[in-house]
RNA sequence: GCCGAUGUGGUGGAAUAGGCAGACACAAGGGACUUAAAAUCCCUCGGUAGCAAUAUCGUGCCGGUUCAAGUCCGGCCAUCGGCACCA
């Protein structure tokens, strides 16, 4: 027999066999015990396959194909997320149309994951470019604006000067645009917004009730940034009342200034009774023309002018006290004004030294406030502040917030950090917003029956400067008929962002060729939620957290049965180039997954990820380390060559076998693949020693080894004559009592340091282990003639004799 | 600044109800086979001292708890990721 395998024509042929018996197509029988294994579907760039994708599409495969073992009926779908500037901007170049690029590279997409053997059900390939698809997307916006949850409004929106197009919050990295890198200014734009602040604190709830990692709750959470305080009604010496939002309302005796941000309704209300108002307009007009990324670069040193003529009067004491506006208190959170404690609050204080403000220590506990402002609200007592001296912050907070209720003039409030969700792009590449404008009745969503809105074709995909969207000079397609009145009006000329696609595709797996609805309830409520989701952390704060609020939108009005999405949520780390930075065109150090199949075979490429390290930190690609795998491989397709006649499992690897099945079995489950592969080498070497394999732990080998490398192993599963196809063996199960050797080496230590070695009985008492050891002549000798303190004996590892 | 994570040989990484640090690989060195190379097989492989048995130090740094610390506690340092004037 050759020495190695011809991976290339095996591959290929458990690949095309797999697709002729549709081996991995979920089955509808929902009588059977489910598992539903989801993976991010691709953007198909035209770069096509990168060695990140398999990392996360690899696990949850060897997940998949092991539940497929234990028995479930397993859904593990693949589809295409192919809405997206880049083929938009492909087209432009080239002149092709979007859906031809979009087609092209499915195409190659598809050809890179069939080589690499994963176990997706083919049959429900979903594609959010197609009109049978979108139509549900679209449906899902129309739902939402029936509930309120989708306005049009008016407001500064996030710009990015390359794109020529709006950005969501999440989309903004640095102040610089996610996808481009270019920068971000502010534009008043009138949008369609959803409002996933309604949704704020169902998210995050529903936190609570998932088994996400930790720094995916963490960073859901730190975004949608949960504060309470209180809201304080301050009056004004024009009697003009506003007002503030504070999370430290025990300090309010020691508000010496207010502040509002440039934007507040009030300044221009006041225009009048302002002195200086030419002043303030000027700083209203290079507040606005600051770009997000001056904003945070020249965050630290303040500016601001002070409102000459307007004076606010502090409840507690009614002292009054100045007006300023300033840039660093923000309209879009809170009420977009504060009270400023610059005593306990570091940028108040920054603020009060710069303009000379007075500082008044109202808790005492830290150094001189004069010199530095003291925060902590762990300790620290209440002074200068009348009936609240004495108290901690704690006390304080309740006895004031008591007070402020009592005379009306405050409430108890929750501030989140979330902000809605912009949700229209002018841009041609993506699901067309079904909503008409009529003169007479405004904004009004075209029939459910008209579903799908289908892309019209254009002649010219480019974006316009004045910031339409391409559509805008379809004048055939926008101009219509409204559905209300059926007078005149306007089809809206911008499309959805790209995450509109992704926050459903899960469901639409369940059943993704109906046409009557998303998905049939039966399916969902079979299929759903996914057991297991791994992707990317890039993805937390934008995909992950739209689709759970979509998910839950859904679930409110009846169409989803569960709350939540997503059962677990796991994450990889990146593929890092050789050199350890990120893989990119640029830096030169880009893997094709391609040659990799194609030099080492598919079933080395994806044991060689899964070996690469720790599954949830980045690791350095290797082009030296593959060899580990391939070599792997070799010797488990050498195995054949010393395969015996004989059944069972021999003596001296009986306990390692079991020992294995239980590392495999459990590895897999807590995506520990590294360890799972270095337990099945171990095992290998340990057959090699032995010079023969039998029947039945070359069975048990190949079952375990299946899921990380299907086609090697189908192969020689065939060569063995066993049974079937492997992929409908059963997955061995272990017995814990055979897990341990009878008898085990335990090390001998005095004051901690080993000094002999022992095999003794698995199960022998202590006071036999202790007594063995101290035979032990290297023990006797360092014993005799000291006094023993203390002796331990720890069960199948170590005795401790403490001496003097 | 805040939140989170990480720090172990030449490299990727193992090992936490505290119990033999370096599993499993890669690279490197030596040997076998070969006309030769590749492949394969065998051996060595944290530092220092020693021919060796062995001794001694060693998991970012400093301290602590313990018979025993990579693991627990306190205090630092460094790197990475997220958020960032959020009141």
């Amino acid at each position: 027999m050759e020495r190695n395998y011809d991976y290339t024509k095996i591959e290929k042929k458990w690949q095309d066999i797999w697709d002729e018996k549709q081996t991995f197509a979920a089955k509808n029988d929902y009588t059977l015990p489910k598992f539903y294994g989801l993976v991010e579907f691709p953007y198909p760039s035209g770069q096509g396959l990168h060695v990140g994708h398999p990392r996360s599409y690899t696990a949850i495969d060897i997940v998949s194909r092991k539940k497929r073992l234990e028995g479930f009926n397993v859904l593990y779908p693949m589809g295409w997320d192919a809405f997206g500037l880049p083929t938009e901007n492909f087209a432009i170049k080239n002149h092709i149309h979007p859906s031809i690029v979009t087609e092209n590279n499915i195409k190659n997409f598809k050809r890179q994951l069939k080589s690499l053997g994963f176990s997706f059900d083919w049959s429900r390939e979903v594609n959010t470019t197609d009109p049978s698809y979108y139509k549900w997307t679209q449906w899902i916006f129309l739902q939402l604006f029936k509930k309120g949850l989708a306005y049009k409004s008016k407001m500064s929106v996030n710009w990015c000067t390359s794109c020529k197009c709006v950005l969501a919050n999440e989309e903004v990295v640095n102040g610089v645009c996610e996808r481009c890198g270019s920068e971000v200014i502010h534009k008043e734009k009138s949008q369609w917004m959803l409002k996933i602040t309604d949704y704020a604190e169902k998210l995050l709830e529903g936190l609570d009730t998932v088994d996400f990692i930790d720094r995916v709750k963490t960073q859901q959470r730190n975004w949608i940034g949960r504060s309470y305080g209180t809201q304080v009604t301050f009056n004004t010496n024009l009697g003009d009342k506003f007002d503030i939002f504070t999370t430290r309302a025990d300090t309010l005796f020691g508000a010496t200034y207010m502040v509002m941000s440039p934007e507040h309704p009030l300044i221009s209300k006041w225009a009048d009774k302002i002195t200086n108002y030419e002043q303030v307009k000027e700083y209203q007009t290079l507040a606005a023309k600051k770009s997000d990324f001056e904003r945070t670069e020249l965050a630290k040193d303040k500016t601001g002018v002070k409102l000459e003529g307007v004076t606010a009067i502090n409840p507690v004491n009614n002292t009054e006290i100045p007006i300023f506006i300033s840039d660093y208190v923000l309209i879009s959170y809170g009420t977009g004004a504060i009270m400023a404690v610059p005593a306990h609050d570091t940028r108040d204080w920054d603020f009060a030294k710069k303009f000379n403000l007075p500082i008044i220590e109202v808790v005492a506990g830290g150094e001189d406030v004069q010199k530095e402002a003291f925060t902590d609200c762990q300790s620290g007592v209440l002074v200068n502040s009348d009936f609240l001296n004495g108290l901690s912050v704690e006390q304080a907070k309740i006895k004031i917030q008591e007070w402020l209720c009592e005379k009306g003039i405050g409430t108890v409030k929750t501030n989140y950090k979330l902000r809605d969700w912009v949700f229209s792009r002018q841009r041609y590449w993506g699901e067309p917003i079904p909503m008409v404008y009529c003169e007479k009745c405004g904004w009004v969503p075209i029939d459910e029956s008209e579903l799908p809105l289908v892309l019209p074709n254009v002649d010219s995909y480019e974006p316009t400067d004045n910031g339409e969207s391409p559509l805008a000079k379809m004048t055939d397609w926008v101009n219509t008929t409204c559905p209300h009145c059926k007078g005149p009006a306007k089809r809206e000329t911008d499309t959805m962002p790209q995450w509109a696609g992704s926050s459903w595709y899960f469901l639409r797996y369940c059943d993704p060729h109906n046409d009557k609805e998303l998905a049939s309830k039966e399916a969902l409520e079979y299929w759903a939620p996914v057991d297991w989701y791994n992707g990317g952390m890039e993805h937390t704060t934008l995909h992950l957290l739209y689709s759970r609020f979509w998910h839950k939108f859904l679930y409110d009005i009846g169409v989803v049965p569960n709350a939540e999405p997503y059962s677990k949520r796991t994450s990889h780390g990146m593929i890092l180039g050789e050199n350890g930075e990120k893989m990119s065109k640029s830096r030169g150090n880009v893997v094709n997954p391609d040659e990799i199949v194609k030099n080492y075979g598919a079933d080395t490429m994806r044991v060689y990820e899964m070996f690469i390290g720790d599954f949830e930190k980045a690791a350095p690609w290797s082009q030296a380390s593959i060899k580990g795998s391939k070599r792997f491989l070799d010797k488990v397709w050498a195995l054949f060559d010393i395969l015996s006649d004989e059944k069972g499992y021999s003596k001296e690897l009986e306990s390692e076998i079991h020992r294995t099945i239980k590392k495999v079995t459990e590895d897999i489950e807590g995506l520990k693949m590294n360890t799972a592969i270095a337990a099945l080498m171990t095992l290998l070497n340990s057959i090699q020693g032995k010079k023969s394999i039998t029947r039945d732990e070359y069975k048990t080998f190949l079952i375990l080894l299946n899921p990380f490398a299907p086609h090697i192993t189908e192969e020689l599963w065939e060569m063995c004559g066993f049974d079937g196809m492997l992929n409908e063996a059963k997955w061995p199960d272990f017995d814990e009592a055979k897990c341990v050797d009878s008898t085990v080496e335990i090390v001998v230590q005095i004051n901690g340091k080993i000094k002999a070695r022992l095999n003794i009985a698995a199960d022998i008492s202590a006071e036999e282990a202790i007594a063995l050891a101290k035979q032990q002549e290297a023990v006797s000798k360092e014993i005799s003639g000291k006094n023993i303190i203390k002796e331990l004996y720890v069960p199948k590892k170590l005795v401790n004799l403490v001496v003097k």
